[in-house]
DNA sequence: ACTTAGAATCTCAGTGATAAGCTATTTACC
DNA sequence: GGTAAATAGCTTATCACTGAGATTCTAAGT
Protein backbone atom coordinates (compact mmCIF):
# COMPACT_ATOMS: atom_id res chain seq x y z
CA UNK A 1 0.00 0.00 0.00
CA UNK A 2 1.69 3.07 -1.16
CA UNK A 3 0.73 6.64 -1.14
CA UNK A 4 2.34 7.75 -4.57
CA UNK A 5 0.63 5.47 -6.95
CA UNK A 6 2.66 5.62 -10.59
CA UNK A 7 1.77 3.75 -13.51
CA UNK A 8 4.42 2.59 -15.40
CA UNK A 9 7.36 0.27 -14.26
CA UNK A 10 10.07 2.90 -13.41
CA UNK A 11 9.61 6.31 -11.65
CA UNK A 12 10.83 7.86 -8.07
CA UNK A 13 11.17 10.55 -5.76
CA UNK A 14 9.44 12.30 -3.42
CA UNK A 15 10.12 15.11 -0.89
CA UNK A 16 9.31 14.72 2.43
CA UNK A 17 9.17 17.98 4.09
CA UNK A 18 5.66 19.16 5.89
CA UNK A 19 5.29 22.17 7.89
CA UNK A 20 1.93 23.35 9.18
CA UNK A 21 0.72 25.45 11.99
CA UNK A 22 -2.69 25.26 13.02
CA UNK A 23 -3.34 24.18 16.29
CA UNK A 24 -5.59 20.30 17.12
CA UNK A 25 -6.15 18.38 19.66
CA UNK A 26 -3.66 16.95 22.10
CA UNK A 27 -0.67 18.92 21.78
CA UNK A 28 -1.06 22.20 19.46
CA UNK A 29 2.00 24.41 18.87
CA UNK A 30 1.58 27.63 16.30
CA UNK A 31 4.28 29.75 15.17
CA UNK A 32 5.33 32.60 17.16
CA UNK A 33 5.74 35.28 14.36
CA UNK A 34 3.87 36.56 11.28
CA UNK A 35 7.12 36.52 8.91
CA UNK A 36 8.29 33.50 10.26
CA UNK A 37 4.90 31.49 9.65
CA UNK A 38 4.59 33.08 5.98
CA UNK A 39 8.27 31.71 5.36
CA UNK A 40 6.92 28.27 6.79
CA UNK A 41 3.88 28.57 4.74
CA UNK A 42 5.52 29.29 1.37
CA UNK A 43 8.30 26.89 1.90
CA UNK A 44 5.54 23.97 2.22
CA UNK A 45 3.82 25.55 -0.94
CA UNK A 46 6.88 25.62 -2.50
CA UNK A 47 7.34 21.62 -1.72
CA UNK A 48 4.09 20.73 -2.81
CA UNK A 49 4.06 22.43 -5.94
CA UNK A 50 7.60 21.45 -7.04
CA UNK A 51 6.25 17.46 -5.80
CA UNK A 52 2.80 18.00 -7.83
CA UNK A 53 4.81 18.63 -11.02
CA UNK A 54 7.75 16.57 -10.49
CA UNK A 55 5.03 14.27 -10.59
CA UNK A 56 3.29 15.30 -13.92
CA UNK A 57 7.21 14.91 -15.65
CA UNK A 58 8.22 11.60 -13.83
CA UNK A 59 5.19 10.27 -15.12
CA UNK A 60 5.60 10.99 -18.24
CA UNK A 61 8.92 9.97 -18.57
CA UNK A 62 8.54 7.22 -17.04
CA UNK A 63 6.26 5.70 -19.63
CA UNK A 64 9.31 5.66 -21.68
CA UNK A 65 11.36 3.57 -18.99
CA UNK A 66 13.34 6.39 -18.25
CA UNK A 67 14.09 7.49 -14.60
CA UNK A 68 14.24 11.21 -14.38
CA UNK A 69 18.23 11.01 -13.92
CA UNK A 70 18.53 8.89 -17.09
CA UNK A 71 15.90 11.42 -19.19
CA UNK A 72 18.23 14.74 -17.63
CA UNK A 73 21.13 12.84 -19.28
CA UNK A 74 19.75 12.34 -22.61
CA UNK A 75 18.05 16.02 -22.30
CA UNK A 76 21.44 17.64 -21.63
CA UNK A 77 22.83 15.81 -24.50
CA UNK A 78 20.72 16.50 -27.11
CA UNK A 79 20.23 20.40 -26.66
CA UNK A 80 23.98 21.06 -25.78
CA UNK A 81 26.06 18.08 -28.32
CA UNK A 82 28.41 15.55 -26.86
CA UNK A 83 29.58 16.57 -23.56
CA UNK A 84 32.21 15.58 -21.10
CA UNK A 85 30.75 13.28 -18.36
CA UNK A 86 32.04 15.66 -15.99
CA UNK A 87 30.08 18.54 -17.57
CA UNK A 88 26.60 15.83 -17.91
CA UNK A 89 27.45 15.80 -14.29
CA UNK A 90 27.23 18.95 -13.31
CA UNK A 91 24.28 19.65 -15.07
CA UNK A 92 22.37 16.79 -14.23
CA UNK A 93 23.34 16.88 -10.34
CA UNK A 94 24.09 13.71 -9.17
CA UNK A 95 27.57 11.90 -8.39
CA UNK A 96 30.28 11.01 -9.92
CA UNK A 97 29.29 7.24 -9.83
CA UNK A 98 25.70 8.01 -10.53
CA UNK A 99 27.12 9.65 -13.97
CA UNK A 100 29.46 6.37 -14.85
CA UNK A 101 26.33 4.27 -13.64
CA UNK A 102 23.69 6.09 -15.84
CA UNK A 103 25.77 6.43 -18.62
CA UNK A 104 26.48 2.50 -18.42
CA UNK A 105 22.57 2.39 -18.34
CA UNK A 106 21.92 3.83 -21.23
CA UNK A 107 24.81 2.76 -23.25
CA UNK A 108 23.45 -0.68 -22.75
CA UNK A 109 20.48 0.38 -24.34
CA UNK A 110 21.96 1.65 -26.93
CA UNK A 111 20.83 5.48 -26.62
CA UNK A 112 24.37 7.06 -25.39
CA UNK A 113 27.83 6.16 -26.05
CA UNK A 114 31.20 6.84 -24.98
CA UNK A 115 33.65 9.01 -27.19
CA UNK A 116 37.12 9.81 -26.44
CA UNK A 117 38.80 12.76 -25.86
CA UNK A 118 41.45 13.78 -27.93
CA UNK A 119 42.99 16.60 -26.15
CA UNK A 120 42.63 14.37 -22.64
CA UNK A 121 42.72 10.75 -22.35
CA UNK A 122 41.08 10.76 -18.85
CA UNK A 123 38.44 12.40 -20.40
CA UNK A 124 35.52 11.22 -21.47
CA UNK A 125 32.80 12.75 -24.28
CA UNK A 126 29.09 11.05 -23.60
CA UNK A 127 26.91 11.40 -27.08
CA UNK A 128 23.58 10.63 -28.27
CA UNK A 129 23.66 7.81 -30.81
CA UNK A 130 21.52 7.73 -34.05
CA UNK A 131 18.56 6.02 -32.11
CA UNK A 132 19.02 7.90 -29.03
CA UNK A 133 18.81 10.97 -30.99
CA UNK A 134 15.65 9.86 -32.57
CA UNK A 135 14.27 9.07 -29.22
CA UNK A 136 14.90 12.32 -27.77
CA UNK A 137 13.73 14.06 -31.48
CA UNK A 138 10.71 11.43 -30.84
CA UNK A 139 9.53 11.78 -27.34
CA UNK A 140 11.08 15.71 -26.47
CA UNK A 141 7.96 17.81 -27.63
CA UNK A 142 5.71 16.00 -26.18
CA UNK A 143 7.30 16.03 -22.80
CA UNK A 144 7.83 19.73 -22.98
CA UNK A 145 4.19 19.91 -23.83
CA UNK A 146 3.17 17.87 -20.75
CA UNK A 147 5.01 20.44 -18.37
CA UNK A 148 4.20 23.20 -20.38
CA UNK A 149 0.44 21.70 -19.91
CA UNK A 150 1.37 21.43 -15.86
CA UNK A 151 1.96 25.07 -15.78
CA UNK A 152 -0.83 26.35 -17.43
CA UNK A 153 -2.52 26.68 -14.11
CA UNK A 154 -0.92 30.51 -14.74
CA UNK A 155 -0.51 32.33 -17.75
CA UNK A 156 2.33 33.03 -19.01
CA UNK A 157 2.99 36.85 -18.04
CA UNK A 158 2.59 35.38 -14.61
CA UNK A 159 5.10 32.51 -15.48
CA UNK A 160 7.43 34.99 -16.42
CA UNK A 161 7.38 36.92 -13.00
CA UNK A 162 7.11 34.04 -11.16
CA UNK A 163 10.20 32.39 -12.68
CA UNK A 164 11.88 36.01 -11.89
CA UNK A 165 10.93 35.50 -8.02
CA UNK A 166 11.85 32.02 -8.03
CA UNK A 167 15.42 33.27 -8.67
CA UNK A 168 15.75 35.32 -6.27
CA UNK A 169 14.44 33.57 -3.78
CA UNK A 170 16.62 30.79 -4.91
CA UNK A 171 19.59 33.08 -4.85
CA UNK A 172 19.35 33.96 -1.37
CA UNK A 173 19.03 30.75 -0.16
CA UNK A 174 22.26 29.59 -2.12
CA UNK A 175 23.84 32.51 -0.37
CA UNK A 176 22.86 31.09 2.98
CA UNK A 177 23.73 27.73 1.70
CA UNK A 178 27.50 28.87 1.14
CA UNK A 179 27.60 31.14 4.72
CA UNK A 180 27.08 28.51 6.57
CA UNK A 181 28.64 25.57 5.13
CA UNK A 182 29.43 23.30 7.79
CA UNK A 183 28.91 22.69 11.87
CA UNK A 184 28.05 25.88 13.83
CA UNK A 185 25.75 23.61 16.45
CA UNK A 186 24.05 27.31 17.44
CA UNK A 187 21.22 28.30 15.67
CA UNK A 188 21.60 31.48 13.36
CA UNK A 189 19.01 33.43 15.45
CA UNK A 190 16.23 31.75 17.71
CA UNK A 191 12.87 32.55 16.63
CA UNK A 192 11.95 33.55 20.20
CA UNK B 1 33.95 12.79 -5.34
CA UNK B 2 30.50 14.49 -5.47
CA UNK B 3 28.62 17.54 -6.75
CA UNK B 4 26.50 18.09 -3.56
CA UNK B 5 28.66 18.15 -1.07
CA UNK B 6 26.60 18.80 2.39
CA UNK B 7 28.16 19.07 5.64
CA UNK B 8 26.55 16.71 8.08
CA UNK B 9 26.29 13.17 8.40
CA UNK B 10 22.49 12.50 7.10
CA UNK B 11 21.20 14.77 4.24
CA UNK B 12 19.89 13.46 0.79
CA UNK B 13 17.60 14.47 -1.75
CA UNK B 14 17.97 15.82 -5.44
CA UNK B 15 15.68 15.78 -8.30
CA UNK B 16 17.31 15.61 -11.82
CA UNK B 17 15.68 18.05 -14.28
CA UNK B 18 17.52 19.97 -16.55
CA UNK B 19 15.67 21.73 -19.67
CA UNK B 20 18.32 24.18 -21.83
CA UNK B 21 17.49 25.25 -24.88
CA UNK B 22 20.42 27.00 -25.78
CA UNK B 23 22.70 25.74 -28.97
CA UNK B 24 25.83 24.45 -28.78
CA UNK B 25 28.37 22.99 -30.72
CA UNK B 26 27.64 20.14 -32.56
CA UNK B 27 23.87 18.85 -32.51
CA UNK B 28 22.07 21.84 -31.09
CA UNK B 29 18.12 21.44 -30.81
CA UNK B 30 15.71 24.59 -30.08
CA UNK B 31 12.37 24.34 -28.35
CA UNK B 32 9.87 25.33 -30.43
CA UNK B 33 7.28 28.03 -29.20
CA UNK B 34 7.46 30.83 -26.80
CA UNK B 35 4.54 29.17 -24.68
CA UNK B 36 6.62 26.11 -24.29
CA UNK B 37 9.59 27.97 -23.71
CA UNK B 38 8.60 29.40 -21.20
CA UNK B 39 6.91 26.68 -19.40
CA UNK B 40 10.75 24.97 -19.16
CA UNK B 41 11.98 27.67 -17.89
CA UNK B 42 9.72 27.97 -14.97
CA UNK B 43 10.42 23.73 -14.37
CA UNK B 44 14.10 24.57 -14.45
CA UNK B 45 13.65 27.31 -11.99
CA UNK B 46 11.02 25.84 -9.98
CA UNK B 47 13.39 22.44 -9.46
CA UNK B 48 16.24 24.56 -9.07
CA UNK B 49 14.90 26.63 -6.13
CA UNK B 50 13.19 23.98 -4.63
CA UNK B 51 16.54 22.37 -4.57
CA UNK B 52 18.49 25.00 -2.67
CA UNK B 53 15.92 25.63 -0.04
CA UNK B 54 15.73 21.88 -0.02
CA UNK B 55 19.61 22.30 1.02
CA UNK B 56 19.53 24.49 3.73
CA UNK B 57 16.77 22.92 5.43
CA UNK B 58 18.13 19.39 5.43
CA UNK B 59 21.35 20.97 6.37
CA UNK B 60 19.94 22.57 9.04
CA UNK B 61 18.00 19.19 10.04
CA UNK B 62 20.87 17.64 9.75
CA UNK B 63 22.83 19.19 12.29
CA UNK B 64 20.80 16.98 14.48
CA UNK B 65 21.23 13.58 13.07
CA UNK B 66 17.69 13.85 11.72
CA UNK B 67 16.80 12.77 7.55
CA UNK B 68 14.74 15.62 6.69
CA UNK B 69 11.36 12.63 6.60
CA UNK B 70 12.04 12.08 10.19
CA UNK B 71 11.94 15.49 10.97
CA UNK B 72 8.83 15.94 8.89
CA UNK B 73 7.05 12.97 11.30
CA UNK B 74 8.63 15.03 14.50
CA UNK B 75 6.85 17.90 13.11
CA UNK B 76 3.36 16.74 12.56
CA UNK B 77 3.73 15.37 15.86
CA UNK B 78 4.69 18.63 17.44
CA UNK B 79 2.37 20.57 15.80
CA UNK B 80 -0.79 18.17 15.61
CA UNK B 81 -0.48 16.10 18.54
CA UNK B 82 -0.75 12.28 18.49
CA UNK B 83 -1.60 10.98 14.98
CA UNK B 84 -2.51 7.44 13.45
CA UNK B 85 0.12 6.18 11.24
CA UNK B 86 -1.93 6.22 8.11
CA UNK B 87 -2.27 10.10 9.19
CA UNK B 88 1.08 10.48 9.27
CA UNK B 89 2.07 8.97 6.09
CA UNK B 90 -0.18 11.42 4.26
CA UNK B 91 1.00 14.43 6.01
CA UNK B 92 5.08 13.63 5.22
CA UNK B 93 4.70 11.60 1.68
CA UNK B 94 6.44 8.04 1.65
CA UNK B 95 5.12 4.77 1.78
CA UNK B 96 3.16 3.14 4.57
CA UNK B 97 6.83 0.72 4.78
CA UNK B 98 8.78 3.87 5.13
CA UNK B 99 6.25 5.09 8.09
CA UNK B 100 7.29 2.00 9.61
CA UNK B 101 10.79 2.41 9.06
CA UNK B 102 10.81 5.76 10.18
CA UNK B 103 8.87 5.16 13.38
CA UNK B 104 11.01 2.58 14.19
CA UNK B 105 13.70 4.23 14.18
CA UNK B 106 12.70 7.11 16.04
CA UNK B 107 10.98 5.31 18.26
CA UNK B 108 14.72 3.17 18.92
CA UNK B 109 15.72 7.34 19.55
CA UNK B 110 13.18 7.15 22.67
CA UNK B 111 11.57 10.41 20.39
CA UNK B 112 8.60 8.38 19.28
CA UNK B 113 6.56 5.71 20.73
CA UNK B 114 3.51 4.13 19.51
CA UNK B 115 0.31 3.94 21.10
CA UNK B 116 -2.54 1.01 20.60
CA UNK B 117 -5.94 2.90 18.97
CA UNK B 118 -8.91 2.27 21.74
CA UNK B 119 -11.61 2.10 18.89
CA UNK B 120 -9.84 -0.17 16.01
CA UNK B 121 -7.02 -2.60 17.08
CA UNK B 122 -5.51 -2.72 13.57
CA UNK B 123 -4.35 0.87 13.99
CA UNK B 124 -1.55 2.62 16.08
CA UNK B 125 -0.76 6.25 17.30
CA UNK B 126 2.42 7.25 16.65
CA UNK B 127 3.19 10.15 19.67
CA UNK B 128 6.13 12.55 20.84
CA UNK B 129 7.74 11.20 24.17
CA UNK B 130 8.40 13.62 26.81
CA UNK B 131 11.90 13.53 24.94
CA UNK B 132 11.05 14.29 21.28
CA UNK B 133 8.58 16.81 22.63
CA UNK B 134 11.69 18.55 24.53
CA UNK B 135 13.77 18.20 21.47
CA UNK B 136 11.19 19.60 18.78
CA UNK B 137 10.73 23.14 21.68
CA UNK B 138 14.63 22.79 21.39
CA UNK B 139 15.00 22.84 17.55
CA UNK B 140 11.84 23.75 16.03
CA UNK B 141 11.93 27.69 16.38
CA UNK B 142 15.68 27.45 15.27
CA UNK B 143 14.94 25.38 12.29
CA UNK B 144 11.75 27.74 11.14
CA UNK B 145 14.50 31.03 11.68
CA UNK B 146 16.61 29.08 8.81
CA UNK B 147 13.84 28.64 6.80
CA UNK B 148 12.82 32.41 7.00
CA UNK B 149 16.26 33.43 6.61
CA UNK B 150 16.14 31.09 3.28
CA UNK B 151 13.46 32.74 1.93
CA UNK B 152 14.60 36.40 2.74
CA UNK B 153 15.74 36.81 -0.96
CA UNK B 154 11.96 38.03 -0.82
CA UNK B 155 9.54 40.92 0.77
CA UNK B 156 6.82 39.16 3.15
CA UNK B 157 3.95 40.43 0.41
CA UNK B 158 6.24 39.27 -2.65
CA UNK B 159 6.01 35.72 -0.22
CA UNK B 160 2.41 35.67 -0.27
CA UNK B 161 2.19 36.65 -3.72
CA UNK B 162 4.51 34.08 -4.60
CA UNK B 163 2.69 31.24 -2.14
CA UNK B 164 -0.80 31.85 -3.98
CA UNK B 165 0.48 31.55 -7.81
CA UNK B 166 2.59 28.61 -6.67
CA UNK B 167 -0.89 26.78 -5.03
CA UNK B 168 -2.78 27.59 -8.21
CA UNK B 169 0.59 26.02 -9.95
CA UNK B 170 0.56 23.18 -8.31
CA UNK B 171 -3.30 22.47 -8.22
CA UNK B 172 -3.61 22.17 -12.01
CA UNK B 173 -0.39 20.48 -11.87
CA UNK B 174 -2.28 18.05 -9.66
CA UNK B 175 -5.15 17.81 -12.05
CA UNK B 176 -3.66 16.85 -15.00
CA UNK B 177 -2.03 14.03 -13.12
CA UNK B 178 -5.73 12.55 -11.94
CA UNK B 179 -6.46 13.21 -15.45
CA UNK B 180 -3.96 11.14 -17.07
CA UNK B 181 -3.21 8.25 -14.28
CA UNK B 182 -1.78 5.78 -16.51
CA UNK B 183 -0.58 4.62 -20.01
CA UNK B 184 -2.02 6.24 -23.06
CA UNK B 185 0.82 6.12 -25.07
CA UNK B 186 0.35 8.78 -27.42
CA UNK B 187 0.92 12.37 -25.97
CA UNK B 188 -1.50 14.59 -24.80
CA UNK B 189 -0.53 17.13 -27.24
CA UNK B 190 2.26 17.30 -29.55
CA UNK B 191 4.16 20.88 -29.83
CA UNK B 192 4.56 21.22 -33.56
C1' DA C 1 63.46 11.78 -17.03
C1' DC C 2 61.28 11.51 -12.16
C1' DT C 3 58.25 12.84 -8.73
C1' DT C 4 54.16 14.92 -6.95
C1' DA C 5 49.84 17.19 -7.01
C1' DG C 6 45.60 17.45 -9.07
C1' DA C 7 41.77 15.69 -12.32
C1' DA C 8 38.43 12.66 -14.67
C1' DT C 9 36.39 8.55 -14.46
C1' DC C 10 35.31 3.99 -12.61
C1' DT C 11 34.49 0.36 -8.80
C1' DC C 12 31.89 -1.18 -5.16
C1' DA C 13 29.81 -1.60 -0.79
C1' DG C 14 26.17 0.84 1.63
C1' DT C 15 21.68 3.54 2.11
C1' DG C 16 17.12 5.32 2.02
C1' DA C 17 13.08 4.40 -0.04
C1' DT C 18 9.56 2.02 -2.78
C1' DA C 19 6.33 -1.63 -4.03
C1' DA C 20 4.11 -5.77 -3.47
C1' DG C 21 2.63 -9.29 -0.61
C1' DC C 22 1.14 -10.73 4.22
C1' DT C 23 -1.42 -10.74 8.65
C1' DA C 24 -4.69 -8.97 11.72
C1' DT C 25 -8.75 -6.54 12.26
C1' DT C 26 -12.99 -4.11 10.97
C1' DT C 27 -17.08 -3.19 8.20
C1' DA C 28 -20.74 -4.45 4.97
C1' DC C 29 -23.84 -7.57 3.23
C1' DC C 30 -26.56 -11.55 3.33
C1' DG D 1 -24.22 -14.62 13.09
C1' DG D 2 -21.16 -15.72 9.20
C1' DT D 3 -18.76 -14.73 5.18
C1' DA D 4 -16.42 -11.37 1.95
C1' DA D 5 -14.40 -7.11 0.95
C1' DA D 6 -11.79 -3.38 2.69
C1' DT D 7 -8.34 -1.27 5.73
C1' DA D 8 -4.05 -0.55 8.92
C1' DG D 9 0.19 -1.63 9.46
C1' DC D 10 4.36 -4.81 8.92
C1' DT D 11 7.81 -7.69 6.05
C1' DT D 12 10.71 -8.51 2.35
C1' DA D 13 12.91 -8.04 -2.11
C1' DT D 14 14.58 -4.75 -5.06
C1' DC D 15 16.41 -0.50 -6.83
C1' DA D 16 18.38 3.91 -8.07
C1' DC D 17 21.71 6.45 -6.27
C1' DT D 18 25.54 7.99 -3.05
C1' DG D 19 30.30 8.41 -1.30
C1' DA D 20 34.81 7.06 -0.56
C1' DG D 21 38.59 5.02 -2.54
C1' DA D 22 41.04 3.02 -6.66
C1' DT D 23 42.71 3.82 -11.33
C1' DT D 24 44.42 6.24 -15.06
C1' DC D 25 46.06 10.23 -16.83
C1' DT D 26 47.89 15.38 -17.10
C1' DA D 27 50.66 19.18 -15.54
C1' DA D 28 54.11 21.29 -12.81
C1' DG D 29 58.26 21.29 -10.33
C1' DT D 30 62.94 19.52 -9.79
Amino acid sequence: MTITKRAPPKARRAAATGTAAEPASGAAVAIADLPTATALKLWVVLARTYLAVSEVSSADIARHDLTPAEFGILEALYHKGPLLLGDVQKKVLVSSGGITFLVDRLAARGLVERKACPSDRRARYAALTKAGSRLMTEIFPAHAATIREAMAGIGRADQVTLTNALKMLGKAAAEQMSQAPASRTGPPDATG
